[in-house]
DNA sequence: GAAAAAAGTCCGTTGAACGGACTTTCCGTC
DNA sequence: GACGGAAAGTCCGTTCAACGGACTTTTTTC
């Protein structure tokens, strides 16, 4: 492993991308060094001298979380999505033809990034995720949609991986993992055979949702969108009304992206 | 210069830092390699580094710039500003009061970034910057406001420096860098004194403009919000008027950022 | 199409990066 | 409030990854 003719410029890059696949609560040490196989000392040296950078930031709780630095500099990074203003308007028809939430999220590392939602009418509103979140790969409806793009065995690989991270996730009751392995597989078949996912009570017991991927003109979907509510509102026959409408949807913001 | 004791990482920074400054067209390796001091061949290597892991891109131009990986990351890193939707708000009713055009930007390492735009209704508009862009500080309206929060050496030093950045300004006729040096410090008393900052013709002959940094709760200004117009649209008389809304709104979106 | 300039590559030398071992700080528990 | 286990932080001798001078290739300019 160790011979790939460079350290420290993947060493950083891997322990930033570490960081962030840790949200919001910010990363422990210990945590960095096993999940980037680093040396805990190494992560230490590096993450002192990213901070004096202000590319990370350690939180009184000593966590480390990202820094506003990159914030900044992700200002000037090239956007994927070319038309926002056009995107939040096909997201909020969604939402106005179907009365329920409706999540745009993109793919980030290993895990998808929740960049906008808009409600609809009907006033009984499950929050499974919030924007601005990220989440496992594999774990919400959209991660499920976008995971279809994966070669089986990094699926699997992937659900593995996500056992640590998913037992963070608030509120969630999980099935033992060799459960979720195949319900996740039959899943990653429907999106390839009717172009979208379906399941209830999977992320949060109660919740039913549909997830399309979202193409891109230039490569694989990275993005993917998503219709949520309660089970009530989503038996078969409605899912079967709505899937043209979330079809079209990704459709649309499929030309608004890179 | 060589001996603090790390280098690889304050380099990586140093040269993410140095192509967000080269903005949209992307740096040349050679003007990395003068800009941050480091050899060719080593700045070479971590550009190649950089890019495996998305950090930058290298264009058909051979130019490098900032990768989309970094865009991923700045979406998990904390921005300064808490309320977005409010910052637009007082905006627009600054646009629809002046029916000019206001600018919000951020300070961005040695430049400002504009963060956004709100045009009034008066027909005549001038393009000074486009939202996206990054300026070198000193440059434009905003940038000579929050200059003024820097210390007078720091100030010349700036200004000598931007002069080869500055020259790349499209359509900025400049005078000479005595005469520029002059006309900023001027500028910064008058920021300190009256708590905006007024001229006309310096950034681009028949634009005038004024500018005042917002406060912060936390630290000194790092936002500046900007009026500009065609010169007899700011006759003096109307600056007087305007000062008052403008530095209103300035010490509004102060409540909505950190 | 020659010359200049910039980009890219090679490789021997060396000091920055590494991480095992140690110390300090934090925090839950009784 | 002080004990103890766990995580964070520091030290320092060893070593190999990073460095950059010198060279080659590609691009641009005239």
């Amino acid at each position: 492993m160790a011979s790939e003719k460079t350290q420290v410029v993947t060493r950083v890059t891997a322990i930033l991308n570490a960081i962030a696949l840790h949200g919001a609560q910010g990363a422990r040490l210990l945590d960095l060094a096993q999940e980037t196989g680093i040396a805990r000392p190494t992560v230490h040296r590096i993450l002192q001298e990213l901070a004096e950078a202000g590319f990370v930031e350690q939180r009184a709780s000593r966590r480390y979380g990202l820094g506003s630095a990159l914030y900044l500099l992700g200002l000037g990074a090239p956007s994927p999505i070319n038309d926002f203003a056009g995107l939040k308007k096909v997201v909020h028809r969604l939402a106005d033809q179907t009365g329920d939430a409706v999540y745009v999220a993109i793919r980030r590392l290993d895990g998808v990034h929740y960049l906008m939602r808009a409600d609809g009418s009907y006033p009984i509103r499950a929050e499974i995720v919030e924007v601005g979140e990220t989440v496992p790969l594999g774990v919400t409806f959209a991660g499920v949609a976008l995971l279809s793009w994966h070669e089986p065995e990094a699926v699997e690989a992937q659900l593995l991986a996500n056992e640590r991270l998913r037992r963070r996730m608030k509120a969630v009751e999980m099935s033992d993992v060799q459960d979720t392995v195949t319900a996740v597989r039959q899943a990653i078949t429907q999106v390839h055979e009717r172009g979208y996912f379906f399941d209830k009570d999977t992320v949060l017991h109660g919740v039913s949702g549909m997830a399309a991927p979202i193409p891109s003109k230039t490569s694989e979907p990275y993005m993917a969108i998503t219709i949520s509510a309660i089970n009530d509102r989503l038996p078969p026959a409605r899912v079967d009304e709505l899937a043209p409408l979330l079809l079209e949807a990704a459709r649309e913001i499929g030309t608004f992206i890179r």
